[in-house]
DNA sequence: TGCTTATATGCCCATCTGTGCATATTATAC
DNA sequence: GTATAATATGCACAGATGGGCATATAAGCA
């Protein structure tokens, strides 16, 4: 049972279910700092959070060079899959996505080659 | 977003989904007593944790004489019904259910005329 | 090797959360 | 009214949680 009650906490923040949200709409790899950028959060914030949906299972990471990559995991069961659907019907942050796409531009031909434009020290 | 993030987090709790979980197998209105005989627990315990239920629009209440039977809320929009959906879906406490079936007898046509078995005062 | 960039993490602190206990509230019966 | 039963709630306390900050780790590059 507490692997259920995990994941209900894991979604019981609304900085992780922004995370969420934008890599659900965006069905791509993010990295952190593309998420904080869109999201305009601290660096280490970011990384907490992914951490703890990470735990949960509901996101996965994927190294490549110095970028770690994020991206929901597929869900593998029934609830997994419940809890995804849920998830899709909560209304998005309009700014986040309106920064992630901005921000999304950047990239060239998929790689990242601008780094992280939001201060890590002054972003809440 | 915060009223999403308050149902999550009304459900990251191991006893709260307990309390649901009886709720929903049973459908039908239980009160306080046969919750707590149910999931052998303190009478505040249940109390406090279906107030929570109540406040994140999961269960209503239905007072009858001293009596207040609370029951699952009917779902009134997508998000609402993608978690009862999802929380049928986990698994149930099979001693739960028991407790439950065997409290239930012991009600005369739909009365409660049993009182809390449990001792109210050492049941965590 | 040394510097820079991307990400992770340990520590501190304020706040929140669940439990236990005691007590309050409400309704019913005598 | 008084006693009793069902439920709610205020308080205290221990443990968890999130944010901020500093720093650690790790990889790429000069």
């Amino acid at each position: 049972m507490e692997k259920f009650t995990d994941v209900f906490r894991a979604l019981s923040d609304k900085t992780r279910l922004r995370i969420l949200q934008i890599l659900i709409s965006v069905k791509k790899e993010l990295c952190i700092c593309e998420i904080m950028d869109s999201l305009q959060l601290a660096q280490y914030n970011v990384s907490k959070h992914i951490r703890e949906l990470k735990i949960a299972g509901l996101v996965k990471e994927h190294k490549e060079g110095r970028f770690v990559f994020y991206s929901i995991v597929e869900p593998k069961n029934t609830f997994h899959k419940n809890i995804l659907q849920t998830l899709k019907v909560i209304p998005k942050n309009n700014e986040d996505i309106k920064r992630l796409k901005k921000r999304l531009v950047l990239r060239i031909n998929g790689k990242i080659v601008v780094s992280c434009i939001t201060n890590r020290r002054k972003c809440r």
